[in-house]
DNA sequence: TATTTTTTGTTGCATTTGCAACAAAAAGAA
DNA sequence: TTCTTTTTGTTGCAAATGCAACAAAAAATA
């Protein structure tokens, strides 16, 4: 059996290592970046699909939305026909953010398939969505409490 | 451009959110399996390596042996040949997690490359240990305070 | 040899993270 | 309609995370 969750491992965490770092001249801390993204290119989303977006807990979502809104990048908007879920918009600042995000990204994708030829980078992105699709099934059912056999 | 990253990431983010509830059974806590089977896979391995395997800073690293020799995973051994560095052993209690770790493991590999051909999962793992190998490069060059330009 | 640089490891601090437990609105069923 | 279940969001813990600053041994250089 083929070990790609290392991989994927390895990949994401320096990935997002780097990213933090390079985020802190936008005065982004740990791991806002993507949900300033995610709300940027999703305006009027709201928490719960965000944190479906991203993979992340309830209550880490609620928290660094709450702290992207209290540091200005994105406000909550309220729905007049729902009292229960707000609505997400970048601010001005937050929009001003995104693409610098956007351009680190981009930048990594690149280095990421660095010597790739255009059929290996299609096929890469075509592979790991499958994964992806896959992985967020067992995520959620796992979330919900249930268990897996094995 | 391909965003290879943000599915990457919401694999990774995914799996060990599995993987921490899956691991509360043999009490250990997050993220300690990703240090134990690596410690298990090559005994005597130092601290520095360990964390270049994982791909974490080497505050997080220290934290999760030491916790891990606290709870009778694994045990320091001192190198005669050098008076910094300690050789990490599992311990019996260590060996004995290690089947169940390997076994979720194996079984997230099979679940997230559900419904690929041999050839698929061959290129898959191919095309992530090549994009693996270029991260690690600029998230060593980053880590040492370097910039990147883009 | 002595001196400088690199490697490896630790701790303080501030922050993020996530499970649990809870609340309230919305959606669905009776 | 009323009752029940699901969805969405919040907070209190306890714990992990990582940057910064430091220390000491090892390795490289003079």
């Amino acid at each position: 059996m083929k070990e790609i969750l290392r991989e994927i491992g390895m990949i994401s965490r320096a990935l997002d290592s780097i990213s933090n770092i390079e985020f802190k001249e936008l005065n982004l801390t740990k791991g806002q970046y993507l949900y300033l993204v995610r709300i940027c290119e999703h305006p009027g989303i709201i928490q719960e699909k965000l944190l479906e977006l991203i993979k992340v807990d309830r209550s880490t979502a609620a928290r660094a939305v709450q702290k992207l809104e209290a540091n200005g990048f994105i406000e909550k908007r309220e729905d007049p026909q729902n009292k229960k879920t707000k609505k997400l918009f970048p601010t001005e600042k937050g929009k001003a953010a995104y693409p610098f995000i956007k351009k680190e990204n981009v930048h990594s994708d690149r280095m990421a398939m660095d010597g790739f030829s255009e059929e290996e980078k299609e096929m890469a992105f075509s592979l790991l969505q499958r994964i992806r699709k896959n992985v967020e099934k067992d995520w959620e059912f796992v979330k919900k409490g249930h268990k897996r056999i094995y």
